[in-house]
DNA sequence: ATGAAAGCGCTAACAT
DNA sequence: ATGTTAGCGCTTTCAT
């Protein structure tokens, strides 16, 4: 029948047999089967979505899947895994289902990436967020935890803090997020000069790591007037024990935390935090999904999303009492 | 070809045969067309999910998949939107995709249900989540907030604590969630007796409404020795408060959250709170509706999953002094 | 502007 | 145990 193209809207049709085709329609409760016209045009309009369902990466399938949505994609969805082989038959089960692309975003530790170099090779677009592989050929996009963890320093050095410090994680931490929190941590003192010599804390990242480590710093190091945490249940732990010794804080410590979810606008004070990106993460990693399927100029393929300081009560840099306010980590 | 019989492995194929299919399979590089399977079948294993993606429901998300992927189906994703109309064309994109079945979980507060019927009256197996409409006949799961908020309370009154309070939320709240705990609290009061009147203070649901909400609940109510709060932010208000008028938390007053994110961990002292069986609805919600499609036995339709007290040192009922303990809410 | 024919890749039913 | 035929619902191409 040529009732296709009254649904594709493709070639011309005449208005009566539109509208005859229409009512038909209507009355069978006719509903188009998009797997018939996917199987004939070797196009499913169909994207994988590989992703932790989890409190980080909420924001950013939200923004992915409203992305999807507005080109006419729709998402099929399933959980990553830490060991290579289990994820290569998850995302089999994707391509047996022909998705015409592949989005993904696990954990910054994530470290054998063949298989991802072998889709690429077979032509599939394929974006990865947060994903820390050598540049293979597809298009990746990071946040920018190092340049975020300097900036923070950076502020606190102007406004005149001679002693910063950091707890929580490991230099050789498996997840690059926090080697780089570190890195970008010591860069701001090697920068800053030889007079200011670090204070770091490691450990683990609970808010009871960031209780102990907290405490043993400060009997190291007494003058640190500002402690900038790996995330923000560190610095809430950090918080407990600064309560603890009885150091206000900002006025005697200030502390900033990382990622900004709720346990910092929760906290007491409330917690100033690096917040990323993830919700634009999403938008962006589809919208270049989408741009190597159809025609497009961008060739963009790897981009770095800027972070940015939340400031609330707790970190000495706020201009306003209340409320938060929003400053670039650039 | 008869190589369909060797990837279905469903009527017998000799071996000789079935190795010179698997050997040509390898050198072409064949994938099963799963599109073309579903046409012909017109089962495509495949379920919809519409879903909030964010922290509360992400739980769900990977209890579902995970179901799922043992039965061997996909999920494909959407959010839900609060117009059923809007909704219901989301819907309509999943249904072109010729979804098997589907799985909706949205906030407590969706109040059009009429999109639902229809489906459910098509025949769609659909499985509801937290979703507060009537009996219409499809698979609803709840959690228990009522029966838990119930719980905490008379807990409390067996400890011999006389005066509970409540903070957070209106008894008028558009959410179903909210003005169950609330509900949950005003039964155990009423069922103790009329020597125990309401402490309560109502109004928004965030750390600063907690803060605010609490002073002046204490203020109105002094004798107050235990506060449940409407959730875990509103709780961490509390607890600012509590610091700030020197009241020891929980020797002075006990504190529980609702909800137990990672905001009850990280709160000073460690805040107790409820958690509920957000994994276990996902896994439930999905076998139910696999159980549709599929020939099963069981025919319940609805169930109310159980929460649990999460106990840390904020009130005053741990058996340990550090770590958690569950405790069950019944 | 419309219709007819063929085929996307698979499987159910029926031969052999 | 294997091959043959037909058809799932659509779109592409070619004819009218």
């Amino acid at each position: 029948m040529t009732a296709s193209r009254v649904f594709t809207g493709k070639s011309p049709v005449a208005t009566t047999t539109r509208e005859r085709v229409l009512t038909a329609a209507q009355r069978l409760g006719y509903r188009p089967n998009h797997l018939a016209r996917s199987l004939r045009q070797s196009q499913t309009r169909t994207l994988g979505m590989v992703i932790t369902a989890g409190m980080w990466y909420a924001q950013a399938m939200r923004g992915a899947e409203e992305i999807a949505r507005e080109h006419g994609y729709t998402f099929l969805y399933t959980h990553p895994h830490n060991r290579a082989d289990r994820e290569q038959e998850r995302i089999e089960t994707l391509r047996q289902r022909r998705v015409d692309g592949l989005l993904m975003m696990s954990g910054s530790d994530a470290h054998e990436h063949g298989h991802l170099r072998a889709l690429h090779q077979e032509g599939i677009p394929l974006v990865t967020i947060n994903r820390y592989c050598e540049d293979i050929g597809f298009r990746r996009l990071f946040f920018d935890y190092r340049q975020a963890a300097c900036s923070v320093v950076q502020r606190w050095l102007a406004a005149g803090h001679r002693r910063v410090g950091f707890v929580g994680g490991t230099p050789d931490h498996p997840q690059q997020a926090v080697r780089e929190r570190i890195e970008g941590y010591r860069k701001a003192l090697r920068e800053a000069g030889a007079w200011m010599p670090a204070a770091e804390g490691f450990g683990g990242a609970f808010p009871d790591d960031g209780e102990a480590l907290t405490e043993a710093l400060l009997r190291r190091c007494p003058g640190v007037t500002a402690l900038l945490a790996v995330n923000d249940y560190t610095a809430a732990g950090a918080l407990r024990t600064l309560r603890r010794l009885q150091r206000r804080v900002p006025e005697d410590v200030a502390v900033v935390g990382f990622d900004d979810t709720p346990v910092a606008f929760s906290a007491d004070p409330p917690l100033s935090a690096v917040r990323h990106s993830i919700l634009e993460s999403g938008r962006i990693g589809c919208r270049w999904l989408v741009g190597q399927i159809e025609p497009w100029e961008e060739d963009e393929r790897t981009r770095v999303l800027p972070s940015v300081l939340v400031v609330r009560r707790s970190c000495g840099l706020a201009v306003e009492e209340r409320g938060e306010q929003i400053l670039p980590l650039g």
